[in-house]
DNA sequence: TATTATAATAGTAATGATTACTGTAATTGA
DNA sequence: TCAATTACAGTAATCATTACTATTATAATA
């Protein structure tokens, strides 16, 4: 069913700015970015390229919050990590004993189970930095009052 | 900041409807059940009261694939399971060992996990034997060709 | 009970990410 | 070079969700 590809310039563009990137950019941002370069890009293309991209494998599709997709060039298997502070996406590793939760799954569900997809939220690193010093500044003007 | 509560029959008569179904219904197929009770309820109202009693906690609101949102009244954690057949998602118990993997997370990751969003892909139970029993007469045909 | 403050509603309009459509252009294979 | 077909730009349409507004329901108080 699947139809035999042909190069394109724009495919190329979206592409090759995607495995640069670690943040998983939505469409927009992808569509701003490839703009610099393919000045006369429409929206409608990446859309298309992404969901193709998608399709074969190649890249994939991020659907965290329901607000907008976002998308990864990242194929190996990883857990995503969104902040609800800047809203910021960013992986993290799968540790090696959830393999156990895989099986334990495996052996008690009766269904066919071929993928997952996790995510987890919280404070990202930077924000929780941020949040420490301006406490502790806080405490500081505190003390000198 | 959170305003007091006032009672509304459409609000009880949504949060009642969804502890009856172990589905996960959409906005819109709560609306029309909703609209057999009360038939002048407006989308909008559902809508809102679902917002509302996810932000206090009392329902639970998965985005799967980006097409709509469904609603859950159970609020204790577990996993959950869409099948890529049937389009169905059912609850799955979170293994123990699952702990385990939270754990290794929390050592690693420098920011704060808050929480965890996991769902599973696959054939669910009844479409796999439904696929069983389909090619089991598939083969009895080709015997008594 | 009557009054008052305010949360909630119905109905409708607006939003915004995504998809569909259409005529034209680029790519590929012969 | 030609023919077949994939991809494109530009634009219109879709559709789940949210926002808005005048009115109604709820609950606390006098």
């Amino acid at each position: 069913m699947e139809t035999k590809l042909k190069r394109s310039r724009q495919r190329e563009s979206i592409l090759s700015f995607l495995m640069t990137r670690q943040d998983h950019p939505t469409a927009d941002i992808i569509y701003e970015h490839v703009r610099k370069e393919i000045p006369n890009i429409s929206l409608g293309t990446v859309y298309r390229n992404l969901a193709l991209l998608t399709e074969r494998g190649e890249i994939i599709k991020l659907t965290l919050d329901g607000i907008c997709d976002r998308y990864d060039a990242t194929t190996t298997p990883h857990f995503h990590f969104q902040c609800s502070c800047c809203k910021g996406v960013s992986d993290m590793p799968i540790p090696d004993d959830f393999t156990n939760t895989l099986n334990t799954l495996n052996n008690t569900f009766h269904g066919i189970i071929e993928g997952c997809t996790s995510y987890f939220y919280g404070i990202c690193p930077d924000c929780k930095q941020k949040n420490q010093d301006s406490i502790h500044s806080q405490n500081l003007a505190e003390k000198n009052h």
